[in-house]
DNA sequence: CTCAAATGAGACATATATGTCTCATGAACA
DNA sequence: TGTTCATGAGACATATATGTCTCATTTGAG
C-alpha cells in the first residue's frame, strides 16, 4: 500500500527523467525508460507523449523549488537570512534547475507563469535585503539575482563533482555572493 | 579578395551555428542553414555531417577562448590582474561558452584535451593569485575556478538580456568574485 | 560577354525517435 | 486456484532529421 496512488513506477520515471534530461534534453525516451528500469511502453502509459512528460517535469521542478524555498524561509528573521536559507535549500535541487535551464521551452503558459513568479519572488527578496542594508544599493537587483541563480548551479556542480558536500557548497556560494573570495 | 580562403559563407554558417546551437543543441541543421542565409545543401558542402560541424565549432570555440585569454594577459603585472582581464575578455564569448557547456560531448580526444588544458590554466592562475595573497587561501581552488566560470556566463546572460554592457557585466562579475555584493 | 565555381531548391533514401497496439507473463489478491 | 491488473517485449506505422544527389541559377573573374 502506498500513501498516494501507485507511486513507485511513476516516481522512478520522473527521477530518471531528471537525471537523463538535465544532462541531455534531447535524449531518447528509451534511455529514460532504461534508467527507470521500465519498458518504453510503460513510460507512455504514464506520460502519453514527450511533451506531456516534459511539462509534468517542469511543473514538478517548480513546485519542488517553491516548496523547498518556502520551507527554508519558515523560521527566519531577515530577508538576507531568507536568501541564505533558500540558496542552501536549492543546491540539492540542482538537477531540477538544470532541467529547467536546459530544456528549450516552447512556452507553456503554466510553466511560464510559474517561472516568472519565482523570478519575481527572488528579486523581491533581494530588494528587501537591500533595504535592510545587506546588499550594496549601487549593484543592480537584476545582477544580484543573476549571480544568486548561477552560484546555486555552480554549487550543485561542485557537489556533483564530489568536490564538496551540500553544506560546504552552500557556504562557499553564499560567501562568494556576499563578501567574495578575496583575502581579508 | 579575402585574406583567408573563401571566408564569408563558412563564417556565416559558423556564426549561425553558435547562435542556434548554444540555445538548443538539438536544433535541426535546417534552422542553422536558415539563420546563416544559406541552403541546407551548402551547409553540408562545408561540413559533411553534423558531427563534423560540432567538432569544428568546439575547436573554434576553444581556440578563440584561448586566444582571447592570452591576448588579455599580454600586458599584465600580476596573476590577479590576468584573471580580471581574462574574465573581461571571455564575457563576449558567452555563446561559445554556452555551446561548449550545453553540447553533450561524446568525447572527441582533441576537444577533451583542449578543454582539460584550459581548465588547468585557469586553476594555475588562481593558485598563483592565491600565492600573491589575492584570494583567501582557505577557499578551495576548484571552487574559485568554478565561480569564475559561472560568473562569466552570468555576465554574458546579463549582457544578452540587455541589462548591462560588456564592461558593466565584467565589472559586476569581477566584483562579485573578489569582494562580493554586500554593503560595506 | 563568357566561363567556371558556388549556390539554392528540391527530390530521394535512410536512420532514428515517437506513439500505438497486441500479446504473453507475473504478481497481488479474493 | 482463478482472476485481475500492471508490466515487458516487440511489431508497426509515422514523423522528423540527416546526408546525398541533380539541375538550374547566380556570381565573379577574365
Amino acid at each position: 500500500m502506498n500513501n498516494s496512488l501507485r507511486p513507485t513506477t511513476r516516481d522512478a520515471i520522473i527521477e530518471a527523467s531528471f537525471e537523463i534530461l538535465s544532462r541531455d534534453p534531447s535524449a531518447p525516451l528509451s534511455d529514460v525508460a532504461d534508467r527507470a528500469g521500465v519498458g518504453r511502453a510503460t513510460l507512455h502509459r504514464y506520460f502519453a507523449s514527450r511533451d506531456d512528460l516534459v511539462r509534468a517535469l517542469a511543473m514538478i521542478a517548480m513546485e519542488e523549488t517553491e516548496a523547498a524555498a518556502e520551507e527554508a524561509c519558515s523560521d527566519v528573521s531577515s530577508y538576507a537570512e531568507a536568501l541564505e536559507q533558500t540558496l542552501k535549500a536549492l543546491i540539492p535541487l540542482g538537477d531540477r534547475h538544470g532541467f529547467l535551464a536546459l530544456e528549450p521551452f516552447d512556452g507553456d503558459d503554466d510553466v511560464d507563469a510559474a517561472y516568472a513568479r519565482q523570478m519575481t519572488e527572488i528579486r523581491d527578496m533581494v530588494d528587501q535585503a537591500k533595504q535592510e542594508g545587506f546588499f550594496d544599493l549601487g549593484v543592480p537587483t537584476a545582477w544580484i539575482a543573476q549571480a544568486f541563480d548561477y552560484l546555486i548551479y555552480a554549487g550543485w556542480e561542485s557537489v556533483k563533482a564530489g568536490e564538496a558536500t551540500h553544506q560546504q557548497a552552500a557556504d562557499l556560494a553564499w560567501r562568494t555572493l556576499t563578501i567574495g573570495l578575496g583575502s581579508k
